[in-house]
DNA sequence: ATAAACTCCGTACCTAAGTACGGTGTCAAT
DNA sequence: ATTGACACCGTACTTAGGTACGGAGTTTAT
């Protein structure tokens, strides 16, 4: 049998098998079909989801959250202005995160911009930077 | 007495006073000097490197990550190249982050872009944006 | 000068997010 | 048909990052 089982979706992913049923549990990955033996067998989209996942976490954001943020899509009438104003809500965050990324890249380049020119620096540039 | 104790540290901060106690014990913020009756007083600085800790955890950096971060300053010879390295290395990291949550910002967009005509999405609009 | 509020310290406890264990069942290759 | 790799399940353990507790000392406000 040529199936995707947990430990090929593990090794793709990059995770560990017992990651995956620890999310299986959470309700962060949907229980999958199992086998004629009872392994699971997963569609190649569970690779993609736990990548997903475990970027999504390297960016700040906890497993409930990015659970929340993958349910965001439109389904049926009603929900559509409750996922419209989720999202934009997490468009805002996302935004701040950037632009707080951005001030933390801004004051590394000034680090390696001393460096350059062999100035001594004092204090601490890095945080200098960020409540300027 | 009018100096910056812990308790207000804190409250500034918007952590805990265990927090910063913590804090002090791994490492990650400096023993401050002591008043007569052996309260801790800080530098206004310490709120400051408090706040930029609380932030940079949201960003998806540990506080063993963090405490590196603050640490980038060229101090002496030969602490240069390195220091150096490290600020690129990291501002490498920063940049894909940033590539990153705008990927998410994106397909945000398109969810609410799709909210906005009323038409149903199928799939995860949100996963499918990440990874194209 | 006394109470309330704050701080001290050490230790214990807690949550999120895994990670490991151990005994059993399944599959593929020899 | 046996062996080795993989999967099953439940339960226990671990790590990071705090959070709470409790008894004692200190400061501030009344």
């Amino acid at each position: 049998m040529n199936a995707l089982t947990i430990g090929k979706v593990a090794k793709l992913a990059r995770v560990g098998v017992e990651t995956i049923r620890y999310y299986e549990r959470e309700g962060i990955l949907r229980r999958p079909s199992r086998l004629a033996g009872s392994y699971r067998e997963y569609s190649p989209d569970a690779v993609n989801r736990l990548r997903f996942i475990k970027r999504a976490q390297e960016l700040g954001f906890s497993l409930r959250e990015i659970t929340k943020l993958l349910s965001l899509r439109v389904e049926g009438r009603g929900a559509c202005s409750r996922v419209k104003r989720r999202a934009e809500e997490k468009m805002g965050q996302i935004e701040e995160k950037i632009s707080d990324l951005k001030r933390i890249k801004a004051a590394l380049s000034r680090v390696i911009d001393h460096c350059d020119r062999q100035a001594p620096e004092k204090g601490c540039p890095v945080l200098d930077g960020f409540y300027a």
